[in-house]
DNA sequence: AATGAATGAGCATTCATTCAT
DNA sequence: AATGAATGAATGCTCATTCAT
């Protein structure tokens, strides 16, 4: 009878449920959604494989949970620096800043997100859709700041939501780079350029 | 005694093998390397399984060999349509505009190129190698283009081959967005929205 | 908590694992190696394919174990047999007899056992060891035997471990004449027979 | 017009069928019949795979016909041998001689000749019955010589047909030892060793 | 709740055999 | 006669999912 909090069960449940996803984070960034199996998601989370399915349906909802899970963590972190900064310009080296050193801690989970866009043009609609949302509504807090510098004349009259998609993907492609080891400068320069190069393509005039 | 061109058998493994190719990057776009059957690869091209193997070694060679295709008539296309264009200003437009309108007339091979990208992150080193390989050889292009550029001050002083990663991501985020059907603009309007964002991210002073 | 034997877990896989491997001896008995298929011994056991692959690794391994199995098992009670008796006579008696009988109440495992020395010819090396150590151990009990014996002068010196195998391949040829319907005699008179031309055989003098 | 002799399209097809036959040989000895593959054979034999089709019904038949051939060239080369001996005692050792010195030249062969033996268990009666007869032919040939023997007192009492068996087995027997590196010693005196213990193991008395 | 043994659908690959040229 | 491209049946093995304990 617990009357504040969780009960028990709850607490335990909410245990086993982030240990698994933890795991599941690890296995498929490590080899992929297909290459890894349920039972290496379990013996990383020391659970046995039935136990997998007491808290997610299937493969591909932990999949999709592990990647949610993820997208929120830092869409919740972007969210909050670029909050934080007061000036467009500071919101946008916040933005492009925050992505560059989340992933340069989370190559697991980028490794993941990073994959399932290139998933994404394969799932049916449906599927895609959660995804979609989840992407978008990163991508908005941008545009939201965008357009009201659209509106002040701060930047030049730019599409606020295709420049959003252009400043996410131009950050991403530059983590990628990273990854792959095709650019060995410090973290400081990536993110410089990328902001750089973002900053005067969307200047006024 | 065939004395010109090519024997009659050639020019029918050359038939073949364009027709499994073929089928292939449909099947591919598809479904994706995982869930593509060889079956449904050769049901495609109108042959027996044991057909596709007569002309490539396995399911990984066959993806790869559809991929590399791809990505070759590509670099060619873009290559041409680069050295045709005088300026700095009119290659790069020429670079964004052509990979646009190749993508947006080979849909499928855009899926299994992307997707490629999300793969790629847990290829092991060797394998990714010719991946890497083929997709630099096509940044090069334009990073020799944009290192002229930087000799004559014609744009600042960028790094030239972060810069070229740069533009292949816009443009591929771009691409991408319209698969997704995230952009409803036309398709001009996104080569022209790429375009003055790359133009002036890269502009001088 | 079970304080003597073994647990009921360890039960049931030690009753898997003899059941599958009875099916085992039976299946590839009965077609030989390559014309069983594990569905075959799956079928046979009463249990599903991936059933078999819990408990062994693959179809070699689980061929190897029936005939690793049925070779010790006979091995043991060679040994127990040739040990009891106590004059070399008696000795070699119990050795030729045993086997008839074994193999008479054995056949299955005996066309695999059989079967073996005809594909040991083309195993490579390291695959062949594992056979021939098996084998040899076997030859071994009586090469003890007849080289005691040739010390003692009770047979005339003839080289032990040649004298070991020449009977051994007399006593497996018996066998498969009459497996083979060649020999038509009574189990006892082929065992006189044998006997009697390997003690002639090796007799002093 | 050929008058004499075989006619052209004979002398092709004789040659013909003798080079794939050899290839035959070579193969299957090497590989053993179910990992030899006919196109194996055709190309040993520097002709395509249809080619072997046109002189065999089939990979059996291919192979039936290799090992046939081999027993039929052995048998005729020990029946001569056995029959230019005079003494039973010539005749037996020139038997056990011819066998161990023809195998040491015709590996292949024995290799092929000795697996059938393993696969023999697992063949139908029906396709079992023409190896038995020419298995069993030459064993006539040894049996018709202790029967004769047996009769005219110069050995014991024995049955001829059993006799005849032990002694192919025995010398079978060795001549795998000698092929798996299990005896060392020359080959004479292998020889020696198996016509002793058989001689000793028949005489009189 | 937790387990892990059991299941069986699913798929890449091989190769004997055929047949049009 | 000779070829070798095409066929498609056949099978070892994997792994997501279930369910009795």
């Amino acid at each position: 009878m617990p009357v504040l909090g969780k009960s028990k069960k709850e607490a335990v449940t909410e245990f086993r449920t982030a240990e698994i996803l933890e795991a599941a984070r690890k296995v498929f960034a490590e080899k992929g959604f297909h290459d890894a199996t349920i039972d290496d998601v379990a013996g990383r989370a020391g659970v046995a494989k039935g136990t997998v399915y007491l808290y997610y349906r299937s493969k591909h909802q932990l999949y999709w949970a592990a990647l949610k899970h993820g997208i929120l963590s830092m869409n919740e972190e972007t969210q909050r620096k670029v909050e934080a900064a007061r000036t467009l310009e500071d919101k946008l080296h916040a933005f492009v800043a925050m992505k560059l050193t989340y992933f340069e801690e989370n190559r697991d989970f980028f490794k993941i997100y990073h994959s399932e866009f290139g998933n994404a043009l394969f799932h049916p609609a449906h599927i895609r859709r959660d995804f979609t949302d989840l992407y978008l509504r990163q991508a908005r807090v941008l545009e939201a700041v965008l357009r009201e510098a659209v509106r002040r004349k701060v930047i030049r009259n730019i599409r606020p939501n295709a420049a959003a998609f252009a400043i996410s993907d131009l950050t991403r492609g530059m983590i990628t780079q990273r990854l792959l080891g095709w650019s060995k400068a410090a973290v400081d320069d990536d993110i410089a350029f990328v902001f750089r190069l973002v900053w005067k393509g969307i200047a006024g005039r």
